[in-house]
DNA sequence: TAATAGAGACCGACTGGTCGGTATGTGAGA
DNA sequence: TCTCACATACCGACCAGTCGGTCTCTATTA
């Protein structure tokens, strides 16, 4: 049963999303946030103690979606490196649905350097998923996936890899078509840890 | 012949890099630059038309910077695989001189989304770049070092890679040994390279 | 059931301070 | 004396956050 200020918060919380990813964090006033909600300052500052405070709940939800779209993916396919290429798949679905959002990401990145707050909400998901792919590398050598490479190492790669990929594609929307592109990029990868190679 | 005022212009610029570096554009006010660099702000407003000038300047200085040190790498290694190793080998060279300077690569991103002037100067060289490892690698295929693949693709691939490590990196300096890992990433693309695979 | 008291939701005017940029002054060199 | 390189003082806009107050819903009591 949804509380009584629940909409608002929920409006308030949208609105800013659109805002910070319309002209960045900075670029956004509180009074902008609360026009597009339709809410007053005053609800804003009940529901939320600061705008920073806004900020670190919107990149908690984004961070934590991804993961759980991650971990979706990879219990629902039947080998490890199946689940990677579904996610490559979804790559350009992740980029599109959420094509205008995403600008907030290096704003976060942005922030972090700054801001220990906004710094330990971001490092703490980023490692989880360096843990999570490293633990996806482990599993697919010990399935007979991949040869016996080191699960870190490779993990490291691949979440750089598709770092760089989601960055370029956000700088340059239009330039390439990116999810074929990433599609390239892991399956080369990917070629190298089932090969049986010197 | 140094002009009477390229001292003090100088000194503006380098202290903005400071300041950027240190609390990030929009946090950084220009009389606090001024303040650095020991000129007034009608001094400022003298060489620079506005804040946002000397952020460009900065950005071309050091994207500038890097490419001529790219390019010096390429044109003095004897092979492109040994060239590559080269640039690998002097990444922690670059992000240790340059450490505090690199988050504002975090700050022209961001900008670049919304600022079409800024977007134009980050974009015009980062395809230089590509452009230049494409070239590089169409090289290391005539040379006979490497097999036969789409260079494009290719040089997508590191310039992903390196741009996720330098953002990895960035953002948590102390978790690993980058150019370490940087090394053993670069590694494993040129081993697909080189090698005759099926 | 009706009156009442209180708590949480929300309003919007206001404040204290900051910041980018400008207008004008000034001293030194040509 | 004229110009260039800078200094000083200042403006107007803006913005995060505050504060006193109102409205509404709910729980209590008579």
């Amino acid at each position: 049963m949804p509380e009584r200020g629940d909409g608002t918060r929920q409006r308030l919380l949208e609105a800013a999303a659109d805002c910070f990813s319309a002209n960045g964090y900075d670029a956004t006033g509180v009074s902008e946030i609360c026009h597009r909600a339709g809410v007053s300052k005053g609800g804003f500052y009940h529901h939320f103690p600061s705008k920073q405070a806004v900020f670190l709940e919107l990149l908690e939800q984004w961070l934590g979606a991804l993961e759980a779209r991650l971990t979706q993916i990879r219990d629902e396919s039947p080998s490890v490196p199946a689940a990677l290429h579904k996610m490559v798949d979804t790559f350009d679905q992740v980029l599109g649905s959420a094509r205008g959002r995403l600008p907030i990401f290096f704003e976060f990145m942005s922030k972090a350097q700054r801001d220990p707050a906004v710094w330990a909400a971001t490092i703490a998901p980023y490692r989880r998923y360096r843990a999570f792919f490293a633990e996806m590398i482990r599993r697919g050598i010990a399935e007979g996936s991949f040869r016996e490479v080191d699960a870190e190492a490779t993990a490291l790669l691949l979440v750089s890899l598709a770092v760089g990929l989601i960055l370029q594609s956000l700088l340059d929307p239009q330039g390439e078509d990116w999810a074929e592109k990433a599609q390239r990029s892991i399956q080369l990868i990917l070629y190298v840890l089932q090969r049986e190679g010197a």
